[in-house]
DNA sequence: ATTCTAACA
DNA sequence: TGTTAGAA
């Protein structure tokens, strides 16, 4: 509680990171797939909000069930 | 210190 | 997928 933070729930890759227990390298690759939509600060960080986080998980799940990018992006896509 | 892009292995 | 280079 250090005041009222003009961030809603937006995190960097290394907190995604840590939240999704991927590696940015990973991240940054299903992002560049298509998997994910995250928002671009000024200097192009990637800011990932919490529903981006859930989503890396649910991407990271179905890769652990088998599936691989088409797949995810299949689903994500739901088509 | 942290992240970004691009390219290579 | 991991890593490296140089840049912001």
């Amino acid at each position: 509680m250090t005041g009222d933070n003009p961030t809603t729930s937006i995190y960097s890759i290394g907190v995604a990171e840590k939240k999704t227990k991927l590696t940015a390298r990973r991240v940054r690759y299903y992002e560049k797939a298509g998997l994910v939509d995250p928002e671009r600060t000024q200097g192009n960080q990637r800011l990932y909000s919490q529903e981006d986080i859930e989503k890396l998980k649910e991407i990271k799940s179905l890769l652990e069930q088998g599936l691989n990018l088409a797949g995810i992006k299949r689903k994500l896509k739901d088509k």
